[in-house]
DNA sequence: TCTGGGGTCCTAGGACCC
DNA sequence: TCTGGGGTCCTAGGACCC
C-alpha cells in the first residue's frame, strides 16, 4: 500500500490567529475564550493549560496569560484560505472541522511530487501566504495520518514509512487512538493496557469484556492499522441542534420555557436556511450535579417551524425534569431524522392547538411567520426581530454568539 | 465561580411485525 | 401451555471528537 493520505491540522488555531493579528501577543501565553478556554497557545500549554478548562483554573496555572475573547469571524476567513490551499493540491479534500482536513493525494503525485513534497508545500504556503503554523501527517490510512499529525505538532511534518506503520504505532500510548477518551483510557489501564502495542496483543475476548464488543473490535482493528475509510468529499449532517448553558441554573417553568423558545427559534431558522426539516426532536437538560437527561419524540412528519419545535420541546422538557425543584443548568434541543424539506412538507405537519400533529392550516401560517422573520433578519440584522420574550440574558451567555456561528459551520 | 457549543456513533431494551 | 428467530423502529444514555 502507498501513502496517499495527508492530515493537515492548524496548530492552536484560534490562539495562533490572535498572535498573527496582534504582534504583541507573539511568544506570549494566549487564551481565547470567556468562561472556558476555547484555545490555548503553546506558550500557555507549557503551563498545563488546555481546552476546555475553566478560565479561572487556567489563570491559576498561568497567571500572566493574556485572555482574548476572540474574533470568530476572522477565524472562518483564515480557515477558508487554508482550505483553498489544500484544494490547490487535490480536489479530494475532506474538511472535518475549522482547523483540520484529510487529503487523498494519490491522484496528485504525478503532477506535484511525492506526498512529502505536497505536505511541505502546504506547510510553506500556509506559513508564507497566511502566516499560520500547520502540522501535517502522512500515512497509508486516514487514521494513521491523523495520529501522525498529532505526533508532528507543533509546526511539523511526519510521514509514517510504509511497511513500518504497525511498529511505529505500537510504541505510542493508547490515548492517541481516535475514540479513546478518558473513560476508555482508564478502563484499558486497569487491564494493564498502556500502549497501542499492548492493545494489539490483548486477546479479543478479554478486550471485549473490558470495553464492549463494538469498541473492542474497532480499537483492535485500528491498533493493527486496519482502517478502511476513504476521504468523503461531501457529507450531509444527520442532526442539527443548539444548546445554552444557564450558569447556576433555573427552576421556574416559565423562564425555562423562554429559553427553550429562544433555542427552538435558532434551530428552526438554521433548518429553514438549509432547506431541511426533521422528524425526531430531542431535548437535553443538565442539572447542577452535571448529570443530564434526554427525552425524544419522533413525529409522523418532518417539521421545521419554531412553533412545532417549541411545542414538542415543552412537553419533552417537562418529562425530562423528574424533580421540578432541581435547577437546570443547560437546555439543548436537537432535531434529527432530517429530510429534504419540500415547502409543502413544512406546511403539513400542523394542527390547531397541537402544531406537532398532522392536519390543519395553522402550520402554513406558522411557516409564513417564520419566513417573514427570516427575511427581516437577513435584511436588518439578527437582533432586529426577536420574539420579545425569548432573548437570553446576555450576562448569562458564557460564549459569544459569534462562536456559535463558527461551530455551526458545515 | 468548576466545566461551551457543535456534532457523531454505539449500546441496549422494548414494541411490533412476519 | 409454552414459545423461535430475524428485522425494524424508537427511546435513553453515554463516550467521544473538534
Amino acid at each position: 500500500m502507498g501513502t496517499p493520505f495527508l492530515h493537515v491540522d492548524l496548530d492552536a488555531f484560534y490562539a495562533s490567529v490572535e498572535q498573527l493579528l496582534n504582534p504583541e501577543l507573539r511568544g506570549k501565553p494566549v487564551l481565547v475564550g470567556g468562561g472556558v478556554v476555547l484555545a490555548a497557545s503553546y506558550e500557555a500549554r507549557a503551563f498545563g493549560v488546555s481546552a476546555p478548562m475553566g478560565i479561572r483554573q487556567a489563570l491559576a496555572r498561568c497567571p500572566h496569560a493574556v485572555v482574548v475573547s476572540g474574533e470568530f469571524g476572522r477565524y472562518l476567513e483564515f480557515s477558508d484560505q487554508v482550505m483553498t490551499i489544500c484544494h490547490d493540491m487535490t480536489p479530494r479534500v475532506e474538511q472535518i472541522s475549522v482547523d483540520e482536513a484529510f487529503l487523498d493525494v494519490s491522484g496528485s503525485v504525478h503532477l506535484l511530487g511525492s506526498p512529502d513534497t505536497i505536505g511541505n508545500l502546504i506547510r510553506t504556503r500556509v506559513r508564507e501566504e497566511i502566516g499560520l503554523p500547520i502540522s501535517v501527517g502522512i500515512a497509508s490510512t486516514k487514521f494513521l495520518s491523523k495520529v501522525a499529525s498529532g505526533q508532528a505538532k507543533p509546526d511539523g511534518l511526519l510521514h509514517v514509512p510504509a511497511g513500518h506503520e504497525v511498529e511505529w504505532l505500537h510504541a505510542l500510548p493508547v490515548s492517541v487512538i481516535w475514540g479513546v477518551g478518558p473513560v476508555t483510557e482508564r478502563a484499558l489501564r486497569e487491564a494493564g493496557i498502556e500502549t497501542v502495542g499492548d492493545l494489539a496483543n490483548t486477546p479479543s475476548d478479554l478486550l471485549e469484556r473490558r470495553i464492549g464488543p463494538g469498541a473492542g473490535r474497532k480499537l483492535r482493528a485500528l491498533a493493527w492499522n486496519r482502517d478502511p475509510r476513504h476521504v468523503v468529499l461531501e457529507r450531509r449532517a444527520g442532526s442539527l441542534g443548539s444548546q445554552s448553558a444557564l450558569g447556576r441554573g433555573l427552576v421556574a417553568e416559565d423562564e425555562l420555557g423562554r429559553v427553550l423558545l429562544a433555542i427552538a427559534d435558532r434551530v428552526s431558522a438554521r433548518l429553514r436556511k438549509k432547506g431541511r426539516a426533521g422528524r425526531t426532536i430531542t431535548v437535553r437538560v443538565r442539572f447542577s450535579d452535571m448529570t443530564s437527561a434526554t427525552r425524544a419524540i419522533t413525529l409522523p412528519m418532518a417539521v421545521a417551524t419554531t412553533a412545532a419545535i417549541h411545542h414538542a420541546g415543552l412537553a419533552l422538557l417537562a418529562a425530562a425534569r423528574t424533580d421540578p425543584t432541581e435547577p437546570v443548568t443547560l437546555v439543548g434541543v436537537s432535531i434529527s431524522k432530517l429530510e429534504q424539506a419540500a415547502p409543502l412538507q413544512l406546511e403539513l405537519p400542523f394542527d390547531e392547538g397541537d402544531p406537532t400533529r398532522a392536519g390543519s392550516p395553522a402550520g402554513a401560517d406558522q411557516l409564513r411567520i417564520d419566513e417573514q422573520i427570516d427575511r427581516a433578519r437577513a435584511r436588518f440584522g439578527k437582533e432586529s426581530v426577536g420574539r420579545a420574550s425569548v432573548l437570553l440574558d446576555p450576562r448569562r451567555r458564557s460564549v459569544p454568539d459569534e462562536f456559535r456561528r463558527l461551530a455551526e459551520k458545515d
